[in-house]
DNA sequence: CAGTAGTCTTACTCGTGAGTAGGTACCAGG
DNA sequence: CCTGGTACCTACTCACGAGTAAGACTACTG
């Protein structure tokens, strides 16, 4: 196995995708401070000052991952929405669009999620970043449609539970993957719209078919 | 300030506690790979071989932090909640004493949620086994309390999201010290009892004065 | 078939931090 | 005033990992 001598002579980019997949693979197994830049480059089948040359320190190599990994995913959740909707089937495109990509990319979200939160470094900013615009996502979407007059802090606290909420069960998904996401999706949206009193009821939210 | 010689001697149980102490604050601070022993030697005002004499490794030393913090916020939970009340009561009381519980103690917090689920190793075994507990007494106030024939898998999949939601939530919080407990616990607790759809139309839960 | 630009390597330096060896001060009870 | 025993210290060892120096290999260009 560890019998490869030269690498094969590869273009830049091509190499550098490659190193960048390694170190999500690697920094989503062993977080970053116990990811070693020597198990990146092995991973990679490359030697450590290829890395260097290539995608700088340690910690640049990590934001850029965190800057990657954050924007495939905002993409995708972009690319799901459905806007000029009603507020709930927004948010029903939106919570089946993000476990979608959670579902694939388990990597990309544990380093976006446990990881990248975790150090307090320049890393958080980036991570907080792509964050805040999910909260305000959300926050936009409960200020236009209520006709309570909710403050600019409360819609802003609610959507940080949505969205914690979803990052969780995202979480518990990973130990339960036996469930398909759209049922995940689903019931958090029946969760957050019609709430537990309701659910205790056995009043539940309908998705698809109607409209 | 670094012209203290020798430290006072102090009965073996008060040091551990001071030490303890020193440890869930660094630790809170720069996270488990960060902090050094060193360090926390230097905060507890003492050196490094009594750490070791007294608490072991670094890693037990961290476990140990967990573990107790972990009971302390259990401990804080089971006297707040009211049982044989009704459920949104018991949920309101819950939430009340967690918020409470997390309001002081912010490095406890950062400690058990930040830190502690980010390590892989048997640290998240003890905190896991904590949230699963809270997770688990979440899933059995919604199951009895349902009518819908509710799977153990969804009871447990919205507490893990309530679980989850409640965290994020308490994290927002940090960064929003001005507001107090009850306004961000009541908060929470109008979102997962009455959702996003009565929020909407202005239906709010009330707390306290009836019954 | 030079020359040169870009890919890739081996083999180091050097700081930092976990853990320890081998003591010194202080307080019993005899 | 000796004799332990427990609290406490200074001053190391040693591994591991970030980052680098210096050069070798390949391929295209005139």
């Amino acid at each position: 196995m560890r019998t490869e001598g030269r690498a094969k002579r590869l273009p830049r980019a091509v190499r550098e995708r490659q190193i960048m997949d390694a170190a999500v693979d690697v920094f989503s197994r062993l977080g970053f401070h116990s990811a070693s830049m020597d198990e990146i480059s092995e991973v990679a089948g490359i030697s450590k000052p290829m890395l260097y040359a290539y995608l700088g320190s340690k910690e640049e190599l990590f934001a850029t991952c965190i800057r990657r990994e954050a924007t495939r995913m905002m993409e995708a959740i972009a690319t799901g929405v459905e806007p000029d909707q009603e507020p709930d089937v927004q948010l029903w495109s939106g919570l089946r669009a993000f476990f979608g990509f959670v579902g694939e990319n388990r990597a990309s979200w544990m380093v976006l999620h446990r990881q990248a939160s975790s150090q307090g470094g320049p890393f958080a900013v980036e991570l907080m970043d792509m964050r805040a615009r999910a909260v305000s996502l959300v926050a936009a979407l409960l200020t236009q449609s209520t006709k309570a007059p909710a403050t600019k802090l409360e819609a802003e606290s609610l959507a940080a539970a949505l969205v914690g909420a979803g990052e969780s069960l995202a979480d518990w998904w990973l130990d339960h993957p036996e469930e398909p996401a759209g049922v995940v999706a689903a019931r958090l949206m029946n969760l957050v719209w019609m709430g537990f009193g309701d659910l205790v009821d056995g009043n539940v939210w309908h998705p698809p078919s109607r409209r």
